[in-house]
DNA sequence: ATATATTTTCTAATTATATAAGCGATTAAA
DNA sequence: TTTAATCGCTTATATAATTAGAAAATATAT
């Protein structure tokens, strides 16, 4: 379980994990040692499941984003796992979710272009195995980009 | 512009963002300080743009994720941009994607129940103006969430 | 209520890392 | 060539992470 210290850690971290441990003690009218532990517990529990960067996507050319809904022909166990197995083997398929809806699936996609897109969409995804209806959704800006919990629940 | 020893760097910090630039150093084949120097630079040009953990969500309590597509009512460029900024404020939606396609915007919502993402739709949603349609998927399970830029770019 | 555990935090010391300075080597351009 | 400019090396210093042991606070059981 956490406590409030806790969670202001993981607030703290989350919006700039180079914060050194004496300035959040510093924030939290503690001291390093209590920080310095709390932050070893929520890493061994699993709470800060990785430290990372954000890189900015189009200065490394990856200049498209797109959604792609996913139908599948057929929802049998096995093929299900199939394709599951399959997305993770697709670089350009940043995410990929299991929805309730009118598609089974929903990838992020990020392509250097619309040309990579077209390929991604025809050579790689149309060549896997059960595939039903695609429909893409491109992405022209992005309002909101937090990729963070929202600090109420922190 | 970066070469591929900036990439090789990305590439290493995206996957773990602890490591020392004596480790880094020593996978690359070079000393510490054209290593930190090149960290600084890629952040002096924002390549990299933050430090970050990545947070379990469900253990912190929001179990539920959801995708909303939502049309706007009216078109001109002073009720979207309306939009947008209403957008910011709710906190439930941690990402949000002016897309092309059927609905104009895709929203990535985080809540803790089912109870919530009723309030989040009934209430903070459909009090904004110029609301027109709104669809939910919701998320049964995370088939890949990377929230990285692939090897392969980088 | 009191004594006993347990947990949490503190201070202080140690170890490791980040950061900076100065020098040499390599590369590119004049 | 010769001059800049870039890049990486070694060494030194400042800063941070980590550990050890004692004190304080909290919870638990009698």
């Amino acid at each position: 379980m956490v406590d409030k210290i806790d969670k202001q850690i993981l607030r703290l971290l989350q919006l700039d994990a180079k914060k050194t441990t004496k300035e959040i003690a510093a924030d939290l009218g503690l001291t390093t040692t209590p920080v310095h532990e709390r932050i070893k517990k929520l890493e061994r529990e699993g709470y800060i499941q990785q430290y990372s960067i954000r890189i900015d996507r189009k200065k490394v050319g990856l200049m498209m984003m797109a959604f792609c809904s996913v139908s599948l022909k057929n929802h049998e166990r096995a093929f299900i796992e199939k394709f599951e197995q399959d997305i993770q083997l697709l670089d350009e398929v940043i995410d990929c979710y299991h929805i309730g809806g009118m598609f089974d699936y929903l990838l992020k996609v990020l392509v250097p272009d619309m040309d990579a897109y077209q390929r991604f969409i025809s050579k790689k995804l149309a060549d896997l195995d059960n595939i039903g209806n695609v429909q893409s959704s491109f992405v022209m800006s992005e309002i909101k980009h937090s990729a963070q919990i929202p600090d109420q629940f922190l």
